[in-house]
DNA sequence: ATTTAGTATTGAAACGTTTCCAACTTGATG
DNA sequence: CATCAAGTTGGAAACGTTTCAATACTAAAT
């Protein structure tokens, strides 16, 4: 494995002359810069990345740290988020954190240790005090405080679509069905917006919430279903929350979306060879990952954001249960 | 940002015994590693990964590369393989090479520069000759040569037991449905054990195979819903190609399972919220990536495998399309 | 011929670690 | 008390770059 000196030594040059060449800065005599293109071709000489992050002191990796790239909303992000930094020439570090805390807490020390470029986030764990140095940050659908600057679809706009939606589908009586996971979580606002549009729109809602239903979803649905006889249209904080529902809603005889109208939200459906196709309210991903990239290219230079949450218009996409 | 130096001078001692300290390393004093701990807690020291990695000419990264991260196999794949990595504290780069072969290479180049420990690939090069340095690699589902291990599902027999799982279902006339995209690609495998076992069995078949569906989804199943009027069961060589079907043959009014049995191969889907939960051969993902960081751990340690393909077995997973 | 103002190039320091050898301390042994 | 081995510690080199001050050229202007 030949180094820059070798380089240096066949082409009969010093060090810095070749440095100055591989990184087009300062100048070199033509004659010369052919000289040491020869010698690098030659030795089938490569810089050495590694060596170069430490003499700088910076690298060009980021790291996305998120529940589980398994998720397909997820793994659409990393897909986009990949596809920006790459662009730029930085690489894509992955961390699964599982949604653990501890493990969030684990790998903020280990980006901080590889002194990672930058990170972005989508955690439990207010990371903005865990990480110590002054790494840029962006977090994804959570806002955390000013330091960390977020980017998130416009939740409350999405909940009030959605209640417009579903009442438009023909729903007297809608639900919000949902759950609580972070306190820091934007998503709340889907609640929000759903709940304000209906009153008012002067419409009855209900507003169903409980707080981990991963652990037992036959309780978490069947409690709704039995408790809710009488609702006719439900909005779901997630697609997946919404397919749960109407496959359990199936085996107690509701039809969606004759008997009750379903929409969800994220739109992770990209395609229609799946049924039910569900009707949500589509998040931009693409644009919220190059967004998110973008802004944080931005922090990585200096600058400073004008704003500490950027929120993205949403669609809402039809599909077959409303 | 202090430096090992620094915590040094507090402690008292020379670099060389922090370094110790750090480590674990070599004999020192319970006092003096006391101090040294002391030293570091005060100064809320934390080791530079960077400068470590530049000295041991060596970094604990592992780059996974694949056409798109977005694909639900691949993110699965990827989740298991961030876990296993994660236990013996190396760190997952990812790079989605859209398949592009010219992207591939790029990456490839650019891994080397970055001196990663190993690299796990699903590539359509046959990335051997284009890796000039002797990274470690293992490839998923490609057999290139000896130098590359390759990790696979026993693609062979899951083309065996789909045709069984079709007789067995009730179809007469079974069709292979595929495309080939990569001669190195060890799915050829599946059309390979379809086609055996239908001989062996006496079993009338068809093969439909043209190189590139992607590219118009409209012509591919109508031509072959066209052409093969009596076939009534089809073994597609992906869950997606399966589903992608079902949906062409529906709108034709093939009844599936009632006309046409199917079976995919994959076994993305890990639950049952859409339909048609697809009769499937399902990968064992999780054990294959797990695998596939074990021997690459091994090679990483210098060790030789004792086989250049590890193929591991599948299972039929009953779903709604036979 | 000498100065001048660029332009090109050199050589060495620095980045933060690990590692290795030499040197120093101990405490036990003869 | 001298010797020795084992246990500790210090100090410096090395890893492959970039960068910067200093020096060496070159060509035009005097």
């Amino acid at each position: 494995m030949s180094g820059i000196k070798d380089v240096a030594i066949l082409a009969g040059v010093a060090v810095g002359t070749v440095s100055r060449v591989i990184n087009n800065t300062g100048a070199v005599k033509p004659e010369t810069r052919r000289k040491v293109k020869a010698a690098i071709e030659q030795l089938n000489y490569v810089p050495n990345e590694v060596a170069r992050n430490f003499k700088m002191q910076k690298s060009k990796m980021v790291a996305l740290m998120l529940p589980s790239i398994w998720h397909p909303f997820f793994s659409e992000l990393a897909y986009y988020i990949e596809d920006e930094l790459d662009r730029e020439g930085y690489k894509l570090m992955l961390c699964n954190s599982g949604g653990k805390p501890e493990k969030e807490l684990y790998y903020l020390d280990m980006l901080e240790q590889n002194k990672v470029a930058g990170i972005v986030g989508i955690t439990y764990n207010d990371i903005e005090n865990n990480v110590s140095t002054d790494i840029p940050i962006i977090s994804i659908d959570r806002h955390f405080s000013k330091k960390i600057t977020c980017v998130t679809s416009d939740n409350f706009e999405g909940g009030r679509l959605a209640l417009r939606e579903l009442v438009k589908a023909g729903s007297k009586k809608p639900a919000f069905m949902g759950s609580v996971t972070s306190v820091f979580s934007e998503t709340m606002n889907r609640r929000e917006g759903f709940v304000q549009e209906a009153e008012a729109l002067g419409v009855e809602y209900i507003v169903y919430e409980e707080s981990d239903p991963v652990q037992d979803d036959e309780s978490y649905y069947g409690n709704f279903i039995k408790r809710y006889q009488d609702v006719d249209g439900v909005f779901a904080i997630t697609d997946m929350f919404a397919a749960k529902y109407i496959e359990y809603a199936k085996q107690q005889g509701i039809r969606v979306p004759e008997d009750v109208k379903v929409i969800g939200y994220d739109g992770i459906q990209d395609h229609t060879y799946f049924h039910p196709v569900i009707s949500t309210i589509r998040q931009p991903v693409e644009e919220m990952a190059r967004l998110a990239i973008k802004l944080l290219f931005k922090k990585i230079e200096g600058e400073t954001l004008d704003r500490d949450t950027y929120r993205i218009p949403i669609t809402f996409r039809k599909g077959e249960t409303t």
